[in-house]
DNA sequence: AGCACGCCGACT
DNA sequence: GTCGGCGTGCTC
């Protein structure tokens, strides 16, 4: 009996990942029919408590610090090999340390959702004669032409899809009467296509790549193949990065290695898929959030099996497993939307430096406007820095005005200086661009008469007025609710609308150039999916126009017509708390602006600030974002914050805020005996978070703040145990988060 | 996270 | 009488 015979496999105990809450591994004995040594990234089902789960197999060891009576055996065995390939389980492994989450959510990310609970790769069907089939001479049949012709088809081929009988012209028919006749078996295995192919019929290059500029040039020598480094594009926009990646990817492909590419949700448009298939003669798939789980599990299996050249894909595919990496290209670096704002927070960037680093293959992050990590990066010698300039000269450089609305009389929210170049330039018959990061009519509703603010019932903020759908929106929680036609408080009629949004802005200008197009960009108004792609197509027209909108302006689409951008309100990130702020604003600024003149018109920005002597400013309008940055780098170097020192956050809510805030208040005791605070380990907080109601919800924050990467690691881990353990922490809800994106 | 056990309110 | 509310505890 297998039991008996310790000997039948090497491993007495497998520690199994299990999708969970918990931080740590689960022990469970081999299954009963063990035959050899199950590896890492191998799912198996295991008995879970009262229920039955699907698990990661991460190790094996000798010894199990669990009682061994409790042990339970693995209940099968779902992989012949792992799914996860062992670079990939190690970036996985690193990534659930690293990011303090648990281990089976991590390995989860890797998986698409059908694999998750346990289910089959892609099948295939195959068709194959039966061993009475076999039989048959090869005349059999003749009076039945088709059928004989499948016979024949099937004696000199073991097995074909149900593609290739497909392609040789047998129908569903001819196959039913031979499965009925008992000659022909159906059965199904993994699917495998082929690995991409340069070498056949066709060509890899669909087109022939653009000529490059000397920076271009100079960027695409600069990138070795044969093994890591990671490079720091950084052009400006119409510098021409995509053609590097195009052509980076070019030298991969030839070498039958694959390529990741990695893009924010925005990005996605059906114009970033177009160009690599225009240039491409091989597979690309797409991964990203709007798949269905059929077609994810394709596309998952597509680049896991090599069959896949180019992968193309959101955050998530940062884990998506390759047969043979060749290359990772990260496209607007700087994006916020890399990091994972919720349960497992990665940052998708960071993963992929960690994952070409492993894997030995060059990562090449590419923006306009990089994140201050990355110019530090370069500054330290992690990263290599490739600059390209603005191409052959490029479109000449929109001119900057900086308008002090101070004193001055604005038209809701537009001064009379803007108004007139507005005029001006739909007169000259170009387009123009307005960006106001605030959605919704009014972000304040308030009573005249007795200063009563219409607030929302879950959250500390107010509610935003609306007009499209109209009535009083939350931009924190889903809460709703209708226009109050007098004060709830004092029944005056006098309610006044507060500040403005894009939709007050858009009727603002409706108003003041009645016969112009005015054109509203922002989450409400491109709720649809093809409202974005068909509002593009018409600004594409070049007609006139005005476009009203918020950093979904900012972000992805070109608007080449465009003459004029004005930013409404530069002042708002000028003095908040977040300290990644200012470097969010001059990001989008440099990338608002970007979209001025880019065709043969030369382009104008526009800021109105009540601030225009801050020096970022001046920095800015010199079209120097890299000066900008430097000057917002060394700040950051004098307060001692990131990229200068490692942060990480505990946060904590809870439907009383009592519990949440005194959890925290714990911890820090907790981390203080640990490790004293001191000018390499400080500690902030326990605060209340920005908003510290929302959603019902009273949300506190406690930062770590240390110089030392591996100090911060050893405490949060050591943390991480503490809160596992603590009685109070079991009810509020608390969670990590390390290199947090905003507000510490 | 799930899922069970456990002890108090308004219903067929 | 019991169906079910969610507090508390456990998962190899």
């Amino acid at each position: 009996m297998p039991q008996t015979d310790l000997k039948m496999t090497d491993a007495l105990f497998y520690q199994v990942a299990v999708q969970s809450p918990l931080r740590r591994l689960f022990d469970y004995l081999p299954p009963a029919n063990a035959r050899s040594t199950l590896a890492p990234g191998v799912r198996v089902t295991v008995p879970f408590g009262k229920r039955e789960v699907t698990g990661i197999i991460v190790s094996n060891t000798l010894s199990s610090g669990y009682p061994l009576d409790k042990l339970k055996p693995i209940t099968t065995v779902l992989d012949d090999a792992p799914l996860i390939p062992p670079i990939l389980f190690d970036v996985l492994l690193w990534a659930a340390r690293y990011y303090q989450h648990p281990i089976g959510d991590v390995l989860a990310s890797a998986l698409p959702t059908v694999l998750r609970k346990g289910g089959d790769l892609p099948q295939q069907s195959f068709w194959r004669l039966s061993t009475h089939g076999k039989g048959l001479p090869n005349d059999a049949l003749s009076r039945a032409p088709k059928q004989q012709a499948l016979l024949q088809l099937l004696q000199q081929h073991d097995s074909l899809s149900r593609e290739s009988l497909a392609a040789a012209d047998i129908s569903t028919p001819t196959l039913r009467s031979l499965l009925k006749k008992e000659l022909i078996e159906s059965f199904t295995t993994t699917a495998s296509h082929p690995a991409f192919n340069i070498n056949g019929e066709l060509a890899l290059l669909a087109e022939p790549p653009l000529s490059l500029s000397n920076d271009q040039q100079a960027a695409l020598q600069q990138v070795e193949f044969h093994a890591y480094n990671s490079y720091l594009m950084d052009g400006e926009t119409g510098s021409g990065k995509t053609e590097v990646y195009l052509q980076a990817i070019t030298t991969v492909l030839r070498h039958y290695r694959q390529a990741l590419v990695l893009i924010p949700e925005i990005n996605l448009s059906p114009q970033t898929l177009a160009r690599f298939q225009a240039r491409f003669n091989c597979p690309i798939v797409l991964i990203h959030s709007g798949l269905s789980e059929r077609q994810r599990l394709d596309a998952w299996w597509a680049a896991a099996s090599g069959s896949a050249g180019i992968i193309i894909g959101t955050r998530s595919a940062a884990f998506v497993p390759m047969k043979s990496p060749g290359i990772i290209i990260v496209d607007e670096e700087h994006d916020s939307s890399f990091k994972q704002q919720e349960g497992f927070r990665y940052s998708a960037r960071d993963v992929a430096v960690m994952r070409a680093s492993r894997e030995n293959i060059p990562l090449l992050l590419g923006s306009a406007t990089p994140s201050l990590e990355s110019l530090y990066n370069c500054e330290q010698g992690r990263y290599r820095h490739l600059i390209i300039k603005g191409r052959h000269g490029g479109a000449v450089q929109p001119e900057w005005q900086l308008v002090d609305i101070r004193h001055s009389q604005l038209n809701t929210g537009f001064s009379q200086i803007v108004i007139e170049a507005i005029s001006t330039q739909l007169a000259q018959g170009n387009q123009i661009l307005v960006f106001l990061n605030r959605r919704g009519f009014a972000p304040t509703l308030m009573c005249h008469d007795c200063g009563w603010v219409a607030n929302c019932k879950h959250c500390d903020a107010h509610l935003t007025v609306h007009t499209q759908r109209p009535g009083l929106h939350c931009h924190h929680c889903e809460s709703r609710q209708a226009l109050p036609p007098t004060c709830p408080d004092c029944s005056s009629m006098q309610l006044n609308y507060l500040g403005q949004g894009t939709e007050r802005s858009e009727a603002t200008l409706q108003a003041l150039f009645p016969t112009a197009t005015v054109h509203r960009v922002d989450r409400d108004s491109t709720g649809s999916k093809h409202a974005m792609e068909e509002l593009m197509q018409e600004v594409s027209k070049n007609e006139p126009c005005i476009l009203v909108g918020t950093q979904m302006l900012a972000k992805g689409h070109h608007f080449p017509g465009v003459a004029l951008v004005v930013v409404l309100d530069a002042d708002t990130s000028l003095f908040s708390t977040d300290f990644r702020a200012l470097e969010k604003m001059g990001q989008l600024i440099t990338q608002v602006a970007g979209r001025a003149g880019r065709g043969a018109k030369p382009g104008k920005v526009m800021i109105q600030s009540h601030h225009c002597e801050h020096p970022v400013f001046e920095l800015l309008s010199q079209h120097s974002y890299a000066k900008f940055a430097q000057h917002i780098l060394r700040e950051r170097q004098f307060s001692a914050m990131p990229p200068f020192a490692n942060a990480a956050l505990i946060r904590a809510e809870f439907h009383q805020g009592g519990e949440a805030l005194g959890l925290l208040q714990k911890a820090r005791i907790y981390l203080e005996s640990q490790m004293p605070s001191s000018p390499t380990m400080r500690y902030l907080g326990p605060f209340p978070a920005a908003l510290e109601k929302r959603g019902g919800r009273y949300r506190y924050q406690l930062t770590l703040i240390g110089t030392e990467r591996r100090t911060l690691h050893t405490l949060l881990e050591r943390l991480c145990r503490w809160l596992e353990q603590e009685k109070s922490a079991r009810k509020v809800r608390w969670s990590i988060d390390v290199d947090p994106q905003d507000t510490i």
